[in-house]
DNA sequence: ATCTTGACTTGCC
DNA sequence: CGGCAAGCCAAGA
């Protein structure tokens, strides 16, 4: 088993937490990962170790796949599809509508950090 | 160690 | 949110 640092371990986590039929941008797994500026790695890091969690529902900033980029974008799109979640003509998904807002249970449990989940709900 | 890349973002048109 | 330049930072060559 080749060995995660505490970084990728924490984004794998936060990703498994995302519920059915929700979303969240790579620069939110960052900043929930106490990573501000780690959108990037959260991507490779799914690249590489996504099999293990539902990388389907990490979305770009303006909701749309990154993943066509590397050929997975038809099937981003069909797993969210077939899990509730709904795509504007552009083809990107409606963040306002589907964006996961954790609850104070998951910000306890996981042990997110309070002032990006604040941000995250009183976004409209 | 240096250079290039890229499942990203933000700032400016 | 379309287009583009500039940050960002870890992985691969």
């Amino acid at each position: 088993m080749d060995k995660l640092n505490p970084f990728q371990t924490r984004v794998l986590e936060i990703v498994r937490a995302i519920p059915r039929g929700n979303v969240l941008t790579y620069g939110q797994v960052a900043l929930l990962a106490g990573a501000p500026r780690g959108a990037r790695q959260v991507g490779r890091i799914l690249y590489a170790r996504g099999r293990t969690v539902p990388w389907q529902r990490v979305v770009n900033r303006y909701g749309g796949l990154s993943t066509y980029k590397v050929g997975s974008g038809h099937e981003q799109r069909a797993l969210l599809e077939k899990e509730g979640v709904t795509f504007t003509k552009d083809g990107t998904v409606d963040l306002q509508k589907h964006q996961w807002r954790p609850g104070a249970h998951t910000v306890e449990k996981l042990r997110l950090p309070e002032n990006v989940v604040f941000e995250m709900n009183t976004k409209m």
